[in-house]
RNA sequence: GCGGGCGUGGCGGAAUGGUAGACGCAACGGACUUAAAAUCCGUAGGGCCUUAGGCUCGUGGGGGUUCGAGUCCCCCCGCCCGUACCA
């Protein structure tokens, strides 16, 4: 009995793959074209488990639509900029640069023994010059389209480090290295205009049929269109203040008028109010995250300025400085409703303000309910004047046209979108391509003069940006003018870098950023996979980089991902010592059914299942794991154990389970005799399982595919010698190639067949063979199953009823009595209502 | 806080509103072997009834719709992802 050497076999179909270029991507194929694309790795040391699950998902699809006759395209690249090689140059004194490719390399050489189906010629990696000079190219083109600005906004400031803080560095509000308390601060920022896209952002959506709902969803819902009134306020003080509400419907039930610490009005009070700054300064405490801001207690400050009601100008409402209005969205500015608004309802009782009922669902709530908590759903306004009676859509329409008629408001639309901001006081990113000149002003680079390569001689011994304190790089003249100027020192957000990769990858000439009608013919992505904490930011900014290069007529594609799925993460258990230190899977053993350390043999508590990660310890190198199975036990098992889009645990037995089946593969073909006979129950198999395979593909339900393989290895090991069975034999290796593709060129070569199974057209399926001429008819008596009976498919409803009528079970559980009611449900169940 | 998702045997999971637990892992019994590994055959959700077989409970918890609910609806619990400077 032969085995599979999978260490061989391996390397030898790897390298015929590589010398054959047989997956490189054609641009002039008549064939049909496939877009295949895993989201590119971030660089950060080795290869991980969630790589290899994630790189498999996308080689299985990319190798069965080339068995199905596709021009398939499957690139891989880096996503190389970003903060950890920062922190490496800090702690381990190596230039972010070299940092960087080195792991390259090394993630490289251990992708490639995967035996992953890449076009390496089309590699890129986003931190070198011929990439990122043309990132600054489409930079400048959105600028001279106007839909790159700059404008203030809030970073995370260090006040001991003096440097801005990215919110992972921010910990309990205290800076990760420096452990000072964090406060905001207002830096100049550049933006890019994503709101401007946010209609066609939204309605596309409705066009990504191949998306999952979730994600869509997800959109929409950070897209966030709200309609609602925008409105002002007469002040005491003789000033106004704009703000916008979505339930102009509730404009009788508020008590106070909220802005934000940051509005123009706090600050201009806070100039000769010494309480008031002290309150302000109370707000800039703390980071800018949106969870940390909504979960802090709610505080308001007096300013003892009254606003005018705008239906009743006697009515005074008081206006607070209050700690979560967001200065971001709307106007910074609300009028609270605590009856109907649940964080204004607690801000209310914090600070003795009314709480006024103004809609009512009848008596559906109780008196006791509503004091307790605010009410937001549906009802009809009362204590509202001209507004009782009405629905509360009645009741906003109502309000928005009478402050329309008074001059004092409009009906608007606001979206929840806030503009894009790129600005990083980083070193390892992209150059904002930009001088800053005492005359002219923000002036771009000349296109001529890129890339704006980044400066090599940098240091990392003190935080801040290396390239704001670098001695030349940073002064240039003025592109316009000629005079001494300051070069742009921040960096662009790294996920500019990913927003574009995918039209590089289909057309990488070295003069522009892509050919249009190249990047064209391969656009969009037909599957793109990758991890689900994507949902939002990466896939949204793509979205809208594709859709301003369409606007400004350089490329003519809306939407960057036809198909988008998301897989789960890939866990592992987590293991503590006595003492409560993090352990290692590789430094525990297994000893008399416990799990001991195995330096010392000292007890070991096993925890929960979670992601693989550094900081727990739990992770698993998958290089020793393919040196010891082989890349196709290894591409089994992480295809095999969880459907896709749910998490993979990651355990020794899954992985010695799917190395026995990779074996066991092999070892059918030792039994390819010929025969003449038939064996249609195995025909019927082969067929059904031909068909299912590929819907399962298709559908990237792995899982589901690798139980149909394992039935027909069974199956076919049960079977005695028939032409059915050599002819099942040498079908499944077609099926199983995508998964398992060295095994399956080692035993198409055995098999003394021509060429790769790599270029091998998938199997036909025989109709006729799919069809079951019997079936297993279910007999339920209420529901419940008391029988089954075979019956020829296609049976009347009058032969199934009477068949079950007259099964023993149904008769005694009957007991005589005539059914109430009988549902036939053709070739599959009886159901009798007794 | 807000938005989204998930929850089924010892474990991973399967199941167009129609036979819950396919398939795999682990386990157990047996065969082969001097022995082990590998391989092969077989058993298996819980409880109950003497058996053939049957009854009953069972898909995080509670309610509902339906002839029929893991699947649809409402409420609750737990965990995970995102929350705009991690990538």
């Amino acid at each position: 009995m032969s085995r599979f050497n999978a260490l061989t076999a391996d390397a030898a179909w790897q390298k015929i793959w590589e010398e054959r270029q047989t997956f490189a991507a054609d641009d002039h194929s008549p064939k049909p074209k496939s877009y295949v694309l895993e989201m590119f790795p971030y660089p950060s040391g080795r290869i991980h488990m969630g790589h290899v699950r994630n790189y498999t998902m996308g080689d299985v699809l990319t190798r069965y639509r080339r068995m199905r006759g596709m021009n398939v395209l499957h690139p891989m690249g880096w996503d190389a900029f970003g903060m950890p090689a920062e922190n490496a140059a800090m702690e381990k004194k190596v230039h972010p640069g070299s940092w960087t490719r080195e792991n390259i390399a090394t993630m490289r050489a251990q992708l490639k023994r995967l035996g992953l189906a890449l076009d390496w010629s089309r590699e890129l990696a986003t931190c070198e010059p011929d990439y990122y000079g043309h990132e600054q190219a489409l930079f400048l083109d959105l600028f001279e389209h106007g839909l790159v600005y700059r404008k203030e906004s809030t970073v995370n400031w260090d006040p001991v480090d003096m440097t801005v803080l990215a919110n992972e560095q921010v910990i309990d509000g205290r800076g990760w290295r420096s452990g000072a308390l964090v406060e905001k601060k207002k830096l100049n920022q550049w933006f890019l205009k994503i709101t401007d896209f946010a209609d066609e952002l939204l309605d596309g959506l409705s066009t990504l049929d191949k998306w999952p709902d979730k994600v869509r969803l997800m959109q929409e819902n950070w897209i966030g269109k709200s309609e609602g009134l925008q409105f002002r306020f007469k002040l005491t003080n003789g000033g106004e203040v704009e703000v916008f509400t979505t339930r102009p419907d509730t404009i009788f039930g508020s008590s106070f008028v909220g802005i934000a610490a940051d509005h123009p009005i706090a600050r201009k009070i806070a100039e000769t109010n010494p309480d008031a700054a002290a309150f302000i300064a109370q707000c800039k405490l703390g980071g800018t995250t949106a969870a940390e801001l909504e979960t802090q207690e709610k505080l308001g400050f007096d300013t003892s300025i009254r606003a005018a009601h705008p239906f009743d100008p006697a009515w005074e409402l008081p206006v607070y400085i209050a700690n979560f209005v967001l200065m971001d969205y709307g106007t910074g500015a609300v009028f609270g409703v605590p009856a109907h608004d649940q964080r204004d309802f607690e801000f209310a009782r914090k600070y003795g303000l009314p709480i006024r009922r103004v809609v009512s669902d009848g008596d559906k709530i109780a008196p006791e309910f509503a004091e307790a908590e605010a009410y937001t759903g549906p009802g009809t306004l009362v204590n509202s004047h001209f507004l009782d009676g009405l629905d509360v859509a009645d009741a906003k329409r109502e309000v928005i046209q009478r402050a329309e008629a008074g001059g004092w408001g409009k009906g608007t639309t606001v979206w929840r979108l806030r503009d894009w901001g790129v600005s990083r006081q980083r070193y390892w990113g992209t150059p904002i391509p930009i001088v800053h000149c005492e005359v002219c002003g923000a002036v771009p680079v000349p296109k001529k003069q890129l890339p704006v390569v980044l400066p090599e001689d940098v240091s990392f011994d003190i935080p801040g940006n290396p390239l704001d304190r670098h001695p030349t790089w940073k002064h240039v003249d003025c592109p316009q003018c000629g005079k001494p100027a300051r070069r742009e020192t921040d960096t662009l957000d790294t996920f500019v870098d990913s927003s574009w990769y995918f039209i590089r990858f289909a057309s990488g000439p070295s003069d522009k950023p892509f050919d249009k009608a190249v990047a064209e013919q391969w656009l969009p992505v037909n599957q793109y996979i990758g991890g689900v904490e994507h949902a939002i930011l990466h896939l949204l900014y793509a979205r809208f980089w594709t859709r301003a290069l369409k606007r400004i007529g350089k490329l003519d594609v809306a939407e960057p991902f036809a198909g988008l799925f998301t897989q789960g993460m890939v866990t592992h258990e987590t293991y503590k010592s006595a003492d409560g230190r993090w352990l290692s899977p590789g430094e525990i053993v297994r000893r008399d059914d416990i799990l001991v350390e195995n330096d010392g043999g000292a007890p070991v508590t096993v925890g929960r299942i979670e992601k693989m990660s550094k900081s727990k310890k739990n992770t698993v190198d998958p290089e020793p794991i393919v040196d010891q199975y082989g890349a196709d036990a290894v591409r089994w098992f992480v295809l095999s154990d969880s459907p896709p889009e749910r998490d993979l645990e990651w355990t020794e037995n899954g992985i010695e389970g799917a190395w026995r089946f990779v074996q066991r593969l092999w070892r059918l073909f030792d039994q390819l005799d010929a025969w003449e006979s038939e064996d249609k129950p195995l025909d019927r198999l082969l067929h059904q399982t031909i068909a299912g395979v590929a819907v399962d593909i298709e559908g990237l339900q792995f899982n589901k595919a690798v139980a149909k393989l394992y039935s027909l290895v069974n199956a076919i090991e049960k079977a005695k010698p028939s032409a059915s069975r050599a002819s099942a034999i040498r079908t499944i290796i077609l099926l199983a190639a995508p998964m398992t593709p060295h095994l399956a060129e080692e035993a198409w070569a055995a098999m003394g067949q021509d060429g790769l199974i790599a270029d091998a057209p998938w199997p036909q399926v025989d109709p006729a063979l799919l069809v079951e001429d019997e079936v297993t008819i279910a007999i339920q008596v209420n529901g419940k199953l008391r029988d089954t009976v075979k019956a020829a498919k296609g049976a009347a409803k009058a032969d199934l009823e009477a068949m079950a009528l007259a099964n023993p079970n149904v008769q005694r559980m009957l007991g005589g009595a005539a059914p109430k009611k009988v549902i036939v449900v053709p070739d599959r169940l009886v159901n009798i209502v007794a």
